[in-house]
DNA sequence: ATGAAAGCGCTAACAG
DNA sequence: CTGTTAGCGCTTTCAT
């Protein structure tokens, strides 16, 4: 069934049934309703390759998520689908992975389709990847990147803010010895929740002994472990953050089998609040951050640079704020500060500029 | 950059492009290569919406997933996008809405790509998106439902054979009072697990009082609020099967705060195993589904409609197994059977045929 | 306001 | 083995 075909029944030429698809003003309103008559009739669809085809508009995004943001996947990929689905966009979707071929095809594939923007949604430096889409004169929106150019948006994620929460938090509750588990190194997002949590401890002039800032890297037996290093030591935290949920969910689980109770000998604040959080024993308090608003804000930059292609030059970037939720792994501690590390002066509730 | 570009530059028709893109047998290497080698010195890329065009396949696969299905978002996503880019097929995706107005204008821009085969992934019926696509000559796969025309394949799924490994594997640590907490009526899958329960404790000759068999709705809630129910009955029962995983986290969570420790008095079986199972404390021993084996499942089917067209008339069936896997919510009964209901007979250790 | 006609970039006869 | 050509179904001038 085509265009052609409906014409000929609606005995018009197949100008007028286009004009009538696509709403044209100015069409004598009695053909356009023998039009859509017919088309309902007979069942017809426009062809979208045909529409692509000659308009040069494909109406289709890439969304290319690489496994670090795993977990997060059905909300980042819900609310593109939503989003496109109001925007009347198409999504194509690519998991990131390590093989650079597999990658090349996969790029290739998206080109190939004529997406009209690319989100690259992944905490690692995809640069190589960035480059594939070079010369292809393709707006890019990427997280916690410096845009160096005019197709490349930036959604960039303000870790500080909920660090800041959580640490504030702890030490309200009366914790002075802070321990941090970290992630990976080569995520981007790993090493900025560990500056983050260095800045907001100096900000309230706490102390991070050297060896209260274990390396994990972001999976269960990473925080099991660096638990039981950490309670192995003489001046065993009271509060330890970790730089995902997972690693919280293994200290808590390393905690319990050591005979420690959670939050009452230790407590403990995760990173991300990912479904685990609300669902753990007890329920973890941990720095959200949305993953629905990252992909939000990644689908309207990346549409805002799709439509205006005027307005290329300006570079765009959309800021995400993290924030604590306050569940139940975390408490008053047990010790006095004085147990712990020699201060250097009395915590102060202060909120330093950044 | 067109195939008509590339045919001038090196100087060959643009049929000569075409079949050297096509890799088509019978071409002089030296031309082939001349013609590759400006398509990589140019950078050019096929366009997928013309070649959908002339040829009439778009090597696009629609997805329709229920929030049914919504935990398991992740595997299925990822096993189709992955068969998908194996088989060179585009994955468009849709997620099922309870708006019928919102699902004819799903249902219509999968037509309009002129995807080439559709799965919906669901366990309500749906047999209205289905009535959608009558006439369109689609090729449909759904999970658990009769396949009532040569276009519509199914995947179903064998509940029966995991539900009997877990009432034996309870029955074999001493529970004879079993209770069951269903999902909501609705869906088939949770109506086929409580058949599945009733038919293997019959198969072992236990009895399930009526009152064991509390209905529930697949949320934390409903588990919490059923244990509670039950944990007041006088024949308390020292094992709980459920419908899903996050009933059974709810089940634990109220067995927690009234004294109850799991195992030791209370034994509780999952179903689903998804993530939150195995960082449950403690870990959930549950009634594996993979949704990894029913989207490749559900893929395979639907590639085998797609690809052969004429073989049509064959009803495919694709059957896919659960299975217990066992954790740590499970024990053996501190009590006695016949402290509890009294039996018909004694426990055999049976695998009736279904 | 409507129609005729020229392509969009590609594949697949068909001819050579 | 290669080139020529006729469309695939649609949008969009350009006439009318």
């Amino acid at each position: 069934m085509t265009l052609r075909e409906i014409a000929k029944r609606a005995n018009v030429s197949i100008a007028t049934v286009s004009r009538t698809i696509n709403c044209v003003p100015n069409l004598d309103p009695s053909l356009a309703r023998r039009v859509r008559k017919v088309i309902e009739q007979v069942g017809y669809y426009p062809n979208t390759h045909a529409r692509a085809l000659v308009s040069g508009r494909s109406h289709i995004l890439g969304v290319m998520v690489s496994e670090t943001v795993e977990p997060f996947f059905p909300e980042i990929l819900e609310t593109f689908e939503k989003l496109g689905f109001e925007h009347n966009y198409e999504i194509l979707l690519n998991s990131i992975s390590r093989d650079p071929c597999r990658m090349k095809v996969a790029a290739r594939r998206m080109i190939e389709r004529r997406v009209e923007g690319l989100a690259i949604l992944s905490f690692e430096n995809e640069a190589s990847l960035v480059d594939v889409f070079r010369g292809q004169n393709l707006p890019i929106a990427v997280l916690d990147q410096e845009p160096p150019g005019p197709l490349l948006k930036t959604v960039s994620i303000d870790y500080k803010h909920g660090v800041r929460q959580a640490v504030q938090h702890l030490a309200a509750l009366g914790h002075a010895c802070i321990a941090l588990i970290t992630g990976p190194a080569r995520l981007k997002t790993a090493a900025a929740r560990t500056i983050a949590f260095q800045e907001c401890m100096k900000e309230i002039d706490l102390e991070i002994p050297p060896h209260l800032l274990v390396e994990g890297d972001h999976t269960l037996e990473a925080g099991m472990n660096s638990l039981s290093v950490l309670a192995a030591l003489p001046d065993r935290p009271s509060a330890v953050l970790c730089s995902n949920d997972i690693t919280a969910i293994g200290v808590m689980r390393r905690a319990f089998e050591l005979g420690l109770n959670v939050p009452r000998d230790l407590s403990v604040v995760g990173f991300d609040d990912n479904q685990l959080a609300q669902f753990a024993t007890p329920p973890l308090t941990t720095v959200q951050m949305s993953y629905v608003e990252i992909a939000n804000a990644a689908f309207k930059v990346l549409l805002k640079s799709v439509e205006d292609r005027s307005n290329e030059s300006s570079r765009e970037v959309s800021a995400i704020q993290s924030n604590l939720v306050l569940r139940r792994s975390t408490t008053l501690t047990g010790r006095r500060i004085s147990d712990c590390t020699p201060q250097r002066g009395a915590a102060r509730p202060v909120c330093a500029g950044d």
